[in-house]
DNA sequence: CAGTGGTCTAGACCACGAG
DNA sequence: TCGTGGTCTAGACCACTGT
């Protein structure tokens, strides 16, 4: 299908196998319709069977396709709820149809202090970056955010004018790619400061998520405390059964 | 490694060979120690790169073990979160090493409803299995939990004594397997009656969770209502970045 | 039984990291 | 430059589904 012009960028041919696929699970086939076969596939874009179901495999764990092993391919009824990915706010917000922003950026130079430290795995006293943003969707506060950087990882960032987006930042200036982020999700009660600043009365529900996200090779870029407004915000993700091997 | 009588059914080879390597992981190397190189295990297991790869991949999303080309493959430090994984709420509180329980499970055949039909996607009108349980942890309430099945699914089990886990009655009396599920968390604070069946204050923060699941072929199963308490859980699980081929 | 997805072999070349 | 992981080829056999 080389014709098929698309905007495509994909460097692999899975890649681009993948992007083909999912324009005819969007574009032409309906839920629980059949896909080709992986033979098909494989014989029609001249690649092997492998690169075929490493597309599969991908639109799989994407919920946007099911297997089942006998009968085929088949696509999977348009999604509710979106797997847990690791976005920034900025586009989180807008794939829930939000305009995002923020307010009252601040940002320091401190020192790390104990917890601050220990969730980065540095010294209490080597320095940070503190960034605190009131974020906002559609111009009304939407969460408070807490977010440290060590200082040796990104120096001169409390001097820096944070315009942007901050991880575009952190790759142009610093070479710095959040890759994967262990999180940390909390209930709790707003109070009267926080919920002031996010505008709901007191003792109103929120979500307390703590996050450390590390780049590719494992080391930690960035610690963040997040406070969410419950009535405005929730977490819809899917989950699947044992990882696949383990039975 | 064959001498290694571990109590491993694994069928696959690739499933063998992770377990080794978990082995590997949690028994001798530390964190950021490296792994041995893939071609050095396709030689020692006999098998080929590829199978080595899908065991590494493996360990890979479950955040045992990164990976960075040209370099080679290292463990990952100690997870302090765990992915989301689907697990039974029996087998959650094990991990956290709590003692799971149910306390006045009720279990009835009603129809659906408006609401329970729609995220089953059956008639109001059609008969479900609701099963109410207050869920505990080390004898203390953790979670109230209204679950709904399709009775066309499931015929008899509102009158089927529920012993053993509700899951495993589903595999074993109606070959019925979770495997997949979409979640929606939502930050709340709890009513009189909800705050008195889980034994804490009126007003106290909490999560609702919204589940509909569904098995390999993508039909409903089961759709569960149910809320936590806040002070003796949270959510900790990894993200990780754009699927791996989308950039 | 025919056809499908699931697993595996035995190679090959490329892209990247470190000395 | 060399070794590593990342991608791919061209086959093969198995397990399961549906008829």
């Amino acid at each position: 299908m080389g014709e098929s012009a698309g905007p495509q960028r994909a460097g692999t041919k899975s890649a681009q196998l993948r992007a083909y696929l999912l324009g005819l699970i969007e574009e032409q086939l309906r839920p629980h319709d059949k896909m080709p076969t992986e033979r098909e596939l494989a014989e029609t874009f001249g690649v092997t069977r492998l690169t075929v179901r490493r597309a599969l495999d991908q639109l799989g764990y994407e919920g946007r396709v099911y297997r089942t092993q006998g009968a085929g391919t088949f696509v999977s009824e348009p999604r509710i709820a979106k797997s847990v990915e690791l976005t920034s706010f900025t586009d989180d917000m807008r794939a829930r149809g939000l305009m995002p922003g923020s307010q009252s950026t601040r940002i320091v130079e401190v020192t790390a202090g104990a917890e601050v430290g220990a969730q980065l795995g540095i010294s209490p006293r080597d320095a940070v970056a503190h960034i605190y943003r009131v974020r906002t969707a559609d111009g009304e506060p939407m969460c408070l955010e807490n977010t440290y950087i060590p200082a040796s990882l990104a120096p001169d960032l409390a001097r820096r004018p944070l315009e942007g987006s901050l991880y575009q930042t952190l790759v142009e200036n610093y070479g710095l790619r959040i890759d994967k982020a262990e999180q940390s999700i909390h209930a709790t009660v707003l109070d009267g400061e926080m919920a002031q600043a996010l505008g709901v009365p007191e003792f109103s529900p929120a979500f307390k998520v703590s996050r450390v996200a590390y780049d590719a090779r494992s080391r930690r870029i960035e610690y963040a405390e997040s406070v969410y407004r419950a009535d405005r915000y929730s977490y819809d993700f899917v989950i699947y059964r044992t990882p696949k091997g383990t039975k």
